[in-house]
Formats: structure tokens, C-alpha cells, sequence
DNA sequence: ATGCCGAACTGAACCGGATAAGCTGAGAAA
DNA sequence: TTTCTCAGCTTATCCGGTTCAGTTCGGCAT
């Protein structure tokens, strides 16, 4: 099957090809009589442009770029990454734009893809995930003078555009709601130690936790995987000052850590409280079902690519503060146990 | 920063562009130490060829298509895509092909997508999920000649290569264990019944739980999510007859199976016991750890990917049979107790 | 010395659009 | 009637590669 091209459509319309491009981008140069019987032909024919000839000559790719570095055990199971992606794509489809897609094993890697995707032109911007403090791939970006939005934040962002929600407030009301509850020994499961939002979470946890006059409280750090969170709540709950509470980072260590709870004779919430963060389905699967700091993903990543289309289109992308997640108390947090 | 060119390299080895473009793509017609030459210039003014210019000329996107069409909801969850994914990625980056994206919403948007991508030679093949029983997407491909590789059968998949894994195979396994455990009421709860593999799985179910003379097989269909999947455990097990063991389509259904029976008191693996399709490591958070039936997917992904390349350089993809799944038995089955 | 051959390379056409510059003819202004 | 203007189009060039048809030249056989 022949694609048609411009020059068909042209032929057929008894027009220059030129004629056709400008009926087709909607720019002046043709009568509305014109443009209406070129565009009438070109969906007649099945006509679409094909995106290597307008991206050679309008010097756009028309696809923007997400490079996943994850280690594959983490990235399957994680729904965030997903709803994300869903989300972009929701925005970006939209436009016509597409997305490429590119899982990389470390940031190095993702800083080769980067500079691979501008020598090919291959997309027209990115999106950078899981911010890291001291990030090397922000100067990088920088150098290349590729659009980007980093999700993720605030700060350590350098000169790009970025999007972050507000972590330190979604752990300090969860914290707040805990304590309110009559937590005095809360602990807290942490993700990857390097992530700016896990920096972000520990600050605020340590600061609000000082506020409330909370001293046992405890960090400890984990890898988001459920294997880790388990090992990470089964020394916690070993420990001689067991937490009542314990919040997650991310909701696969939650329910890791409310299986091991219950595996040693722990009853949730009687016992201990557990608090998700990242509300996915999964956190009404389980019994009892955990409450969790969630928000809207999908809409997240839609923000971060309609942000992204600015910054490509020459706008400022700017700093902007997305929605802050919300804490949806379910059955795994109570009032702890006299004991 | 200015992109250099094949131009640019050209001149600095003082040599025509057809030269370099022949010393890239390792062609005959110029001389090993000017190919050198040629290389090592390209690698000093980091010069990667405009993927624009190389599909425009070449008429090859050095791109495949993957347009995912579930609902958000369940896409994310759903550890499996994720997997698959990172497989296929795994696969292309190596070749230097990029991965495309699309979640769409319906098939006939999947069509419409696909149709887009040829029009605007975008992507130079496609992998297609979730093959369905009669699915429309099969003779569109067909008449687009578009090169893609079918992930699911076997059987109606028309002329396009296609790629599966023996689920009959697995199912007969499944029921057979829990048979010799002693389960004689056995459901299964199903995934979406338009989908090809359910449809199998069915058929295989049926044949086995006929042929031992399991009598009281019940097949109940769902959605994939975790919410039906509770709901129809709670039909299942408020049932005169209710099961003694359940085998669900996916491990996110078995976790809300699990919960279920828990909260309505029964016990697992001793009231009932469950098996879960896909062992992500969801399977090993739970407690108990769910017997699940497992792969490697995203070697599923790879091997796909690396037949889409096959067809789409011209060679037969062929209908290939991939790894079946094999069960790992965990603390989820039992025999029944007694009753 | 001449002719011939093939390796090594050059030059130009081409892929399919976007776009600047040039052309044309109808209507308005002089 | 002539000139001017400008909407509405055409023509030509460019984007950055690939590729085909030549061209050059060194070496070898005659």
C-alpha cells in the first residue's frame, strides 16, 4: 500500500505542493475555498505528513523524550511510573505529539540518551523523573540546552523548568494526624536515600517530629522494593521501643510491612498504624486497607508534558507547585493500644 | 550548541558527505583507515546522524510502536506492561531503535493510532498486547502492511507473526496440582472474556476440570482489578458450594481474593487455597505468599522485540511459542481441610 | 607503453515536507 | 485607461542524510 504524499494530495487538488502545506498548517497564502477542498482530499486519501520530512525541515521532532532509570524489579511494580506515563501521554496525544520511551540501567546511561536523542534530533524535549540530589544530569541538560522539566523538587533543579509537589507538607499533616491519633513513636520507611524527595521527606519528618516533641522518632532507609520494606519493618518491629506507626514511601513497603506485621501476631491498626505514600489501587486490595497520601498521577504527568510543550514552544516552563498529595485515612491507622 | 552534521565531519576529514555516510553505516567504498579516520572524527565532534534526515532518506524510522489499550486504572497496576516493556527497551536500545508509546483508549483509537503511525512513517513496526478473539486491529494491520508482531494466540492472529506463551499448558498444570492436593470444587476468577488468552484459559479449564471430573468448576468473569476481583471472590465464597481453591488471571486480583477471604474469616491456604497468574513480586508482599504461576516477561518483551526486527527486515516472523509459565508453590495452597 | 580493472571516492539526485521569494490577475485608486 | 496593491498561488531552496552513477587513479596484464 502506496503512502500518498504531499505531492499527491497536491496533484489531486490541482494545486502546488506548497499550497497544500500552508492549507494544511492552517497559515495564510490559500482561500478558505482552497484550504476547506485540500484538507477535504487529504482526509479523502488518508493523507498524514510524514513526521521525518516535517521533522527534517521544520527542525521539530514532534516527540518528546522519558527515560526511566529504574532497575527493572522496581519499575514493573510500581503503578506510579504508569499512571504517570498515562498521563503525559493523555497530553500529548492530544497534540500529536508522541512519546519515546527509554529504561535505562543508571543515570550515566541516561545522560548518554539524552545526549544521544539531541545529536538525532529524536525528540524535542524531556521529562526527568526521580530528581537526585547533586543531579548530574541537570547540568548536562543545561549544556545540551535540551527543554526539559524535571519532575521533581523544588530545588536542585539548576536552570530548568520544574515540577514538584509538596512533599514536606503532605509527610508534616500526616505526622500532624498520627500524632493527633496519640502516636508518640512513629517510624518511617524510607525510599532511595539519593532521591530529593526522600532528602525532602526526611527533613520535614525530622522537623515536625522535633515540633511535636516525638524523639523516638526514626528513619530508616529502604530501596521502595517490597523485599526491603519488609526486611526494613521486621527490625523496626524487632526493636526493643517498637513504633506504633510507621509511614511508608511508597505503597508496595506498605504492604510488605502490613504482611510482616501480621506475620508477627501484630494486629493493624491495634497494634501498629501503617500509612502509605502514593495512593494506587493497591492499597485497597489488602485488609485492612491502608490509608495513604494520594493524589492525582495521571493529571501530575499531564501538567509536567503541557509544561514541557511550553518550554519547547520557547515559553519559560518556570517552577510550579502541583497539587499536594492528601492523606485518605482507611483502616490501617488508629488510635494505638494502651499498653 | 550547534548540532554538527555529516557535513561538518565531512569536512574536517576532507571527504565527500557520501564518504562519511558510507564509513557510518560500515558500506563498502571507502578504505579502512579513512573509515577510521572518518569514525573517529564523528566520535571527537560528537556527531550522532540526524534520525530525521536517516528515516526520511532511508525510509526507515528506526522506531517501533507499542500503543497500550487498557484503562488507566488497571494499565498501572498491573505489573506485567511494565515488565514487558523494559524487555522490549532492553531489545531496542541495544540496536539503537527507540520505543513509541500510545495508551489509547478503545481499539478502534488503537486503529486509528497505527493508521497514524504508517501515514507519518513513524514507526517501523509495531507490537500488538492484548490480542482479542476476532480483533479488529488484525486485518487492519494486514491491509496497512505495517510490520508488526502479535503478543498472544495461538490462533487468530491472521497472517501477522505472532508470539505466546502456552497458557492451556499452565492452566492444566494449575488444576491438576490442586487436584492431587485434593481440591474437588475449583473457580477460577477471569480476566477481560474478549481477550484472547482468557478465552484459552477458559477452554483449557473446562477440559481439564471435565476430564478429572471436577464437576463443580466455575468459571467467573472480571476485569483485571483488584475491586471486581474482591467482588467476585465475596459471590464466589458466599456460595452454597463455595470453593476450596481459586485461580485467578492475575496476581492483583488474587491479593483482593486474598483479603477478602480473610476478612470474611476463612483461612489460607486452609479454607482456601489461591493461585495467582503473573508472579510479580506483589505475589511474595502478602502474607501468605501467594503460589503463583510465573515467567520471565520481560524476556517475553525481548523475544518479541526481536522478532518485530526480524519482520520488519524482511524476514518471517513466524508464530513462535515462548517459555510457558511454571507454578511455584507458596503458602497460598494446601489441601482442604476436611469438612 | 597501452589498455583495462576495480578500489576509493565525488557529485548530484532524492526522500517529503516547510517556507521565503517570486509571479499573476482582479479589483481599487489615480 | 493605466498603475498600484495584494490575496492567492507557484517556484525554488533547504533541511541532513542515503545512494546511485560517475570519475580518478594506482596496479597489473598484455
Amino acid at each position: 500500500m502506496k503512502r500518498p504524499t504531499i505531492a499527491d494530495v497536491a496533484q489531486r487538488a490541482g494545486v502546488s505542493k506548497g499550497a497544500v502545506s500552508y492549507a494544511l498548517n492552517g497559515q495564510p497564502g490559500v482561500s478558505e475555498a482552497t484550504r476547506q477542498r485540500i484538507l477535504a482530499i487529504a482526509t479523502e486519501i488518508g493523507f498524514s505528513r510524514s513526521s521525518a520530512a516535517r521533522a527534517l525541515s521544520a527542525a521539530t521532532a514532534g516527540a518528546i523524550g522519558l527515560a526511566l532509570c529504574r532497575p527493572a524489579r522496581t519499575l514493573g511494580v510500581e503503578p506510579f511510573f504508569m499512571a504517570l506515563i498515562s498521563g503525559v501521554e493523555a497530553e500529548l496525544s492530544a497534540r500529536s505529539y508522541a512519546l519515546t520511551l527509554q529504561v535505562v540501567a543508571d543515570p550515566d546511561a541516561e545522560i548518554a540518551v539524552y545526549r544521544r536523542w539531541w545529536g538525532e534530533r529524536r525528540v524535542d524535549g524531556v521529562l526527568v523523573c526521580d530528581l537526585r540530589t547533586d543531579d548530574r544530569r541537570i547540568p548536562a541538560l543545561e549544556q545540551l540546552q535540551l527543554p526539559a522539566v524535571v519532575i521533581g523538587g523544588p530545588g536542585g533543579t539548576g536552570e530548568l523548568a520544574s515540577l514538584w509537589s509538596d512533599d514536606a507538607a503532605a509527610l508534616t499533616e500526616t505526622v500532624e494526624y498520627l500524632a493527633a491519633l496519640g502516636h508518640r513513636r512513629i517510624a518511617r520507611v524510607a525510599g532511595l536515600p539519593d532521591l530529593r524527595h526522600t532528602e525532602i521527606r526526611t527533613d520535614a519528618f525530622a522537623a515536625v517530629c522535633q515540633r511535636l516533641g516525638l524523639v523516638d522518632a526514626v528513619t530508616v532507609w529502604s530501596d521502595y522494593t517490597g523485599e526491603e520494606g519488609g526486611r526494613a519493618t521486621r527490625r523496626l518491629l524487632s526493636s526493643a521501643s517498637r513504633p506504633t506507626a510507621v509511614i511508608y514511601d511508597n505503597d508496595v513497603m506498605a504492604i510488605a510491612g502490613l504482611s510482616v506485621a501480621q506475620e508477627m501476631g501484630l494486629t493493624v491498626p491495634g497494634d501498629l498504624s501503617i500509612v502509605a505514600w502514593d495512593d494506587s489501587p493497591l492499597c485497597r486490595l489488602v485488609h485492612p486497607p491502608l490509608t495513604a497520601l494520594g493524589r492525582d498521577i495521571p493529571a501530575y504527568g499531564a501538567h509536567a508534558a503541557r509544561q514541557l510543550l511550553a518550554v519547547v514552544a520557547g515559553q519559560p516552563g518556570g517552577r510550579v507547585q502541583d497539587e499536594t498529595a492528601h492523606l485518605t485515612p482507611r483502616g490501617s491507622t488508629a488510635p494505638p493500644r494502651v499498653r
